[in-house]
DNA sequence: AATTAAATGTTGGACGGTCAACAAACTTTT
DNA sequence: AAAAGTTTGTTGACCGTCCAACATTTAATT
């Protein structure tokens, strides 16, 4: 294969060091201070002086504000999805064991942490008018319902399943989202370990045979 | 979607009555702005052009913009809170059949409507910065959570619960807020008609004996 | 009943403030 | 010294509030 690589014989070494580490800060920050702040009040000063960096470095890392909002906002559920994935494959544990890890797993480090869950609200509730956070919500949500709908289309084949596995899926996710907003608001001073324990009520609503 | 916004016309009557036709107006408006736009893209201009007013009439009726949203933010639960207790209060239904309704009067008419839910998640994302909305809201689910509970503990003299009254209760009112958010996202094509359907899977959850 | 005075309802322009984006200058790395 | 990284100053748009003028309704006076 080609040697064409050699023009860039100079590596370079820190620069590139240094280019991710502030790129990291800049999405790290941009989370943070939508969670404490929201969307709106997601300002560049602010975001950039929790970077540690000045206003307009933003510029120079992301085209524009929005475009370091949705990098951010993947980043946020990428994780949480890849982690699903993994419990949902992991044979060594049956198939309602895998579903109730699935669940708790969004009440734990690292995915859940309250920024966040605060952070997650805002883009949702921001989805509403931005159709970029929209499409890559309803993305998110579609992914983490495939996920877990085969392991409650298994589940159907010991017991009886109260709705399709799809619908016990989606209800599933549906729960989870209140949850995380109600950790988020402080609604109910709800604490993580009970919304472990509210969704396994749910999970075994779903099997009741009437 | 959205054609502008149309504006109420102006009956010409006496004082009295006009002034409670604008300030009714304004709520109004302010809700459905607050709905379409968010409550940052709920500008004074144009919560006063859908009631069709004058920016400048706003501070004739509310000292504050932010008093305005208050007041509607308050609107939008006592009608939802005055039907539950009606509900609670009918000794001609079964008390399971009374949850049961109560959780279903969330996703019909009068309370639901796609405005009053964008409008309740806006003004929940918001609570989490003002004060204001988050004691209006915890007072609101509080209030909620205090007429269902009753009737989960006479539900746990018939059946076992798998927790406390209390926390059923407010772990049904989570789900419902789950179902809010995703109906006033439109996230998963959810239909008011599925998530009562998810209500009482969570509910025949809550009295499942493993 | 007609006229006048006061009160209330209503409007749109002006002001001070905040913001994202841009641009030009400065510093460090290569 | 060229390039990349970084900072600060500037610009134009938008916001909530204030306010002075105008319009309509109500009360008082003749």
């Amino acid at each position: 294969m080609g040697a064409l690589a050699k023009t860039e014989t100079r590596p370079r070494r820190r620069q590139a060091e240094i280019r991710e580490f502030r790129r990291n800060s800049l999405l790290r920050a941009a989370l943070v201070t939508v969670a404490e702040f929201d969307i709106e009040g997601a300002t560049v000063a602010r975001i950039c002086a929790r970077a540690g960096a000045s206003r307009g470095l933003i510029s120079h890392y992301f085209s524009n504000k929005e475009e370091l909002l949705v990098a951010a906002l993947h980043g946020l559920f990428d994780e949480a999805q890849a982690l699903k994935e993994k419990i949902a494959a992991d044979s060594a544990l049956s198939v309602i064991e895998r579903i109730r890890r699935i669940a708790h797993s969004s009440f734990e480090a690292p995915i859940y942490s309250w920024e966040t869950a605060a952070a997650w609200q805002a883009f949702t509730n921001a989805s509403r008018h931005n159709p970029v956070y929209q499409s890559a919500i309803r993305r998110s949500t579609q992914q983490a319902i495939a996920t877990a709908t085969p392991l409650f289309d298994k589940l159907s084949a010991e017991k009886t399943l109260r709705g399709s596995p799809d619908e016990s899926a989606m209800g599933l996710f549906i729960l989870i989202d209140g949850l995380w907003n109600n950790l988020a608001t402080g609604k109910d001073d709800l604490q993580p370990r009970q919304a472990t324990a509210l969704c396994d009520i749910y999970i075994d609503g779903c099997l009741q045979t009437t």
